[in-house]
This record gives C-alpha cells, structure tokens and sequence, in this order.
DNA sequence: ATTAAAATATGATATATGTCATGCTTTTGA
DNA sequence: TCAAAAGCATGACATATATCATATTTTAAT
C-alpha cells in the first residue's frame, strides 16, 4: 500500500493542509482501486460513505434527465477530490461517476474526512474553496446553456477540453469523448452534435481525424463561443 | 441597531451555530439597510467585503449573459445569507443580488466573519452545507436547462414559487415577477414565456388575473414539468 | 386628468434543433 | 477472419423557440 506521504497527487487538492501523522492515518485506511474506462466509480443515488482522491485518469460526472438523456455535469482529473458534496451533505450521490480513462484512484473513509473537517481548519476551508468554485462554474454552466445556441457551447466545450486535457503530438484532443459525450457535455442530440462538428470542420476552424478532433483555428472558435 | 440575539431570522441560517457572545459581536458591526424593490444589493464583478443576512424580503440573484439577457440564476429569501461565496473564494461578486420586494438587510464585514470561520467549527459546516445544497441545486437546474423544453421548466418554474413563496389569499403566487423576469428564470425570451403562459391559461392549468398568476390545476402541472 | 412610457399580449415568420431513417465505418468478440 | 454490434455521418422532415412587428393594457409622470 502506497504512502499518502509520497504521492505526487496530494500536493494539488485541498489534502495538501494535512499534516504528516494526517497522512500517515490515511495511508493507513484508504483502499486503492484501479478503474477501468467505462466502469462506474458511484452512481447516482448511491450511499459512497467516503470520498475518493483521483490519482490517475479522468472521469466524468453525469445525471440522468427524465427525457432518459445523460448530462455530463462536469469532468474531473487527477489531483481532485470526488464525492465530498454527498459527504458533507450526509445525502446519497446526486451524480454518477464514470471513467473515461483507465483510473488510479483511492477511497477514503468518511470518518477519516470528517475528523480532519473538525481538527484541521485550513483543511476544511480548502474543501469549502473548491466546492464555492464549483458552485461557481455550476452558475455559469447554467446561464450557457439557458442564453448560449449549441454551436456556441459545443466551441467553447472544445477549447475547454485542449485547454484542461492537452493534446497529442499530431494536435488531436488527448481526452476522447465519444460524440454521444460530447453531446452530453454540450446538452444537446447527438446528430446535433455531430453535424455541427462536420460544419466546423468545413470552415476550417476544426480538422477530423477519424474520431479525434483537431483545434485548427482556436481564435475564430473562441470568437463564435464568446 | 437591533439585537442580533433576538433576531427572529437567525435560527433559520447558518448563524444559528454561533454564540451569545458572538451574536453580540454581531449585533455590534453590523450595518442594517432598507432595500426598496428594484434595487440592487451588489452586482457581478463588485468586491463586496462582507455577507449579508436577509430580514425580510425576496431577491433574485442573476447573471448577465453575452447575448444581453439577464438570466436568473436563483431566489434568495429572508433567513438566508447572501455573498458567502465571494467571501470565501476571495473574489468579486459572481452575480448580481436585486431585491424583488422591499428588503432589510444587514450586512457583516468580512473579518467579522472570517472569525466565525476560525473559531466556530459548527458554523463552518453549517455554511458548507449550504453551499453543498447550493451546488445540487445548480447542477439539477443545469440539467435541466440542457434538457427540458420551455414549457416544462415553465411549470416547474410556477409550482416552485407557489411551494416557495405562497399564495395571496386569492390563491394567486406571492411573489410578483414581471414576465420578462419570469422569462429570465425559465431561460427563455420573454414573448415566449407570455405565449406559454397564455396556453397553460386556456388549457386551465393556471388562470391569468391581470398580471398575476393562480395555479388552478396543479396536478396537471407537474405532471407537465416530469 | 392626460400623456408618455412600460408591460403584456398576439400574429407572422425565420431558424435552430430534435427526431427518424438510412448508409458507412470502425471496433469488438467469437 | 468474419459477423455483429457500436459508433459515426448525413438527409429529410417536424417542431420548438426566437425574432420582429404591432396592438392593447397598465403604470408612471407631469
């Protein structure tokens, strides 16, 4: 069992206001898994009974529509925390958790959390940052998709993925949604969604290669996603 | 200046964690102020140095989009806080805070606060919890906006303020929003928002007195919002 | 009280987006 | 290696919603 002491991960999320007996309790009661892409890390409507510190990999978080469509919440990658909301909240998960990568990730029980939420004040004022953050990026998330057309959206999701995920040396996105998810992420059908790639990629502002997507003209696609 | 001790609204908020002397403390840099309908408490991008407690009095909480709408982002009413997470992000404002009635209002520096923070554990938490509930709620309006009609997040709109703010004793809602904030809650344009209004008129779901709204068949209504 | 301004209402029309159908391509698994 | 399934792509069409125009009603101001 690794050291929490050692892991590269810790000094990015709110775990870096630990001290080293804190990380040494951890390092002692968390449970590690490796999560293959497509498999669930929780569901909505699940009892989680802890949080997870994501390690490697990335993952989506997702709630299902009652039109029966799935609507990708957020993405979250290595160095964050997942399912502290459900935690402090005492409330079963409200969204569901998916790996779109192969993932290192480790589960950390909740009494653990919650002693660290009483002793270590630098700690929780860390964990209450990233949830206003959050709920930030929420309200805004919200107001696109009620004021913004899905063209708009679906440019600024594409500058949002090169900008957080990188890309690969031919300058494809490193991180590969299914166009299913990416219409998921945008809200929207997901012919909607490719069509609307095919016409980007006829103005130049975007190149297809096979399923991977190519940024050509970043300016003129941060110009049309305002 | 009022006893904060004696405030009837402090139970309800997250201050019902602090103590007698630090409601003293309270009552003592506090600032409380009338607010008339229409105008604002503060608006996006201010730095605002402190939170507010609502008295009394409804406010809207919006955010203005690059197409020029105004979008309502969420109702805030007497007993909760307003700007905790400006002060705890250590940001400007995100969005802009309107009041929809005659509002009182006090507002607490933030040092004050920040106390409160450091010392009081309970406090804490209760305003995590808030702001986890907050988040929730923001990602299910998200989804909601991404995948439901108008129509839907019309009925829904309605059923919520009549749960949230009453009735007259007519049976019309409350709160009295104009059409085109109306609109601005549901992410819509505002002639569409009087159309549909118009439609769930005829169809006796709701009934249109003057510019106020009576929920007549609220069944049906939910049902209609799923 | 009278006029101006704002809010509400409705029609006509354009357009964005969803839905259904179908073919092609890639991936998967036996 | 082949068949089946899944994913991608595109056309045809329906429809929800935005936009623009204009009339009516309500509210505010002089």
């Amino acid at each position: 069992m690794g050291k929490c002491e050692q892991c590269i991960v810790r000094q990015f999320s709110s775990l870096k206001a630990l001290g080293k007996e804190e990380l040494l309790k951890i390092a002692d009661c968390k449970t590690s898994y490796a999560i293959k892409k497509g498999e669930h890390i929780f569901e909505e409507g699940e009892i989680t009974n802890g949080i997870y510190c994501i390690k490697d990999g990335v993952c989506k978080l997702s709630k299902l529509s009652s039109n029966g469509k799935d609507q990708i919440v957020k993405l979250v990658k290595a160095g964050e925390l997942l399912g502290q909301r459900s935690i402090i909240s005492e409330e079963p998960a409200n969204l569901s958790a998916v790996a779109l990568e192969d993932m290192e990730v480790c589960f950390i029980p909740k009494n653990e959390i919650m002693q660290f939420f009483n002793q270590n004040n630098q700690f929780s004022m860390n964990v209450m940052k990233t949830i206003c953050g959050d709920l930030k990026e929420a309200d805004e998330h919200m107001v696109d998709m009620a004021q913004k057309s899905v063209k708009e959206r679906l440019a600024g999701t594409l500058i949002y993925l090169e900008e957080t995920f990188g890309t690969e040396t031919d300058g494809t996105l490193h991180l590969q949604l299914s166009r299913e998810e990416l219409a998921g992420m945008i809200g929207t059908a997901t012919e909607s969604c490719i069509r609307l790639l095919s016409e980007l990629n006829k103005n130049n502002l975007i190149e297809l290669v096979g399923k991977r997507i190519k940024i050509v003209d970043k300016n003129k696609l941060r110009r049309l996603a305002e």
